[in-house]
DNA sequence: TTGTCTATTGTTGTATGCAATCTTGGGGTT
DNA sequence: AACCCCAAGATTGCATACAACAATAGACAA
């Protein structure tokens, strides 16, 4: 391990591979690149001022993380969501969120619970005045999303995170709860504080069906593309 | 999809990235390349005959994938396992293959169910070999490995299955039984079949909790390692 | 002896040119 | 009209050259 320790954060440092792969998981992201739409290496080169070389390492990585398809010879394109990849998804989630939290419960500290807390207490403003200004859907979402991570993580199992990550960035497109009605935006709220008091008293069963049932209402409301709706 | 129907299969086409990739991937299973052990682009170029260019890209793609980790400007070396990557994999695996044999059990078909039984059978007939020909164990090992790509195959998400191939390929390296005595392998057969029998009658529940057990039961047997010992 | 600076060397990062491949459109044939 | 063939254009795949960076060893000073 002695080799670990002196290896430099890979993150700080600004390659032109590196920086093409986030200028086009952005633009996947922001709706800038449309499903099924190609990715020419020259015209991206051409934009972003570097050849095509950093371009293609950048193709391929993306590639790899399922952002993109590739064809020999053809070219890479973005990778467009079926139905059936929205139900996988939830399936998915549906077991790994609940064992999330389940581990979670079991190596809970005092600290993150507080954290958690204090998003939820946050959240919960936020929803009384959800009515009133639309667009503090928007913000509950984004908050909503960090809870669910801070859970994730503190489960203790990096693995478990980076599938989730994975797995569910495709929600990551359209999060907010603007489907949601007042009654079920609150019941979402109460999941939350019920998962943390599961937590609290030491009962990972309890917490790790909350969130079951949490998944599920949230799919309930959302039709067919349940799984990417915010939970 | 119009598009989707004249792409070719990217399998079949033969790059040099590809070739790369695949020999790369063969060394470190076979451990040809060990854990912390750099991969200097150079080399393998001259090695396979190829520039540069291919072997970055495919090491790109190696990182992608966690075979390999990559540090700016230093190099690519094949990354280690810890005891806490095997306890992660495991606590994956206890969630996502019951998940898969629970599915699979709700969609079996007739067919799928009888090539698994072919399997199981033969697998019980090489067991009872096992005690005077060790190397039989390996071939059991093979088999038991295609019985549980089957199973999660047959679970029909395939995102599960790649997550759990991307997630276990760790425990490819020493796949085999030769820790387990005769009475563990026949519970092992033992359970394989309950299995079958649980889908076949349709309570997916049953499957589900043989498949926890049988995970269970072979991670008792293992000791540290248990995640990466076949089951 | 220890620490620091620097030149050297090895390795990776990027640009560019060309080869290989695929797509497309036009002309010809049936 | 439908089909096939082929050539031109567009795009990706790969090789090579060079630039940027990091590690190392040796010289020199404290």
């Amino acid at each position: 391990m002695a080799n670990t320790a002196r290896i430099a954060p890979a993150s700080v440092v600004q390659t032109a591979t590196t920086k093409v792969h986030e200028v086009i998981k952005q633009r996947i992201l922001d709706g800038h690149y449309q499903a099924h739409e190609y990715i020419r290496e020259a015209n991206i080169a051409r934009e972003l001022d570097v050849s095509r070389t950093p371009v293609r390492e950048a193709l391929r990585e993306l590639v790899s993380e399922g952002w993109l398809e590739m064809i020999p010879h053809h070219g890479s394109r973005v990778t467009a969501w079926t139905e059936k990849d929205a139900r996988e998804v939830f399936e998915l989630r549906l077991v790994l969120e609940p064992m999330a939290v389940r581990m979670a419960s079991e190596r809970m500290t005092r600290e993150c619970l507080t954290k958690l807390e204090a998003m939820a207490s946050h959240m919960e403003q936020l929803t009384e005045m959800a009515d009133t200004t639309p667009s503090i859907r928007n913000e509950i979402a984004s908050i909503n999303h960090e809870f669910h991570r801070e859970l994730i993580h503190a489960s203790g199992n990096q693995r478990l995170g980076a599938v989730l990550e994975s797995v569910v960035r495709t929600s990551v497109i359209r999060r907010n709860f603007s489907h949601y009605d007042l009654a079920s935006l609150r019941r979402s709220m109460r999941h939350h504080r019920e998962i943390l008091e599961a937590i609290k008293v030491g009962s990972p069963l309890w917490a790790e069906q909350i969130m079951s049932a949490h998944l599920l209402a949230a799919k309930s409301l959302n039709g067919r593309f349940s799984d990417s709706a915010e939970s």
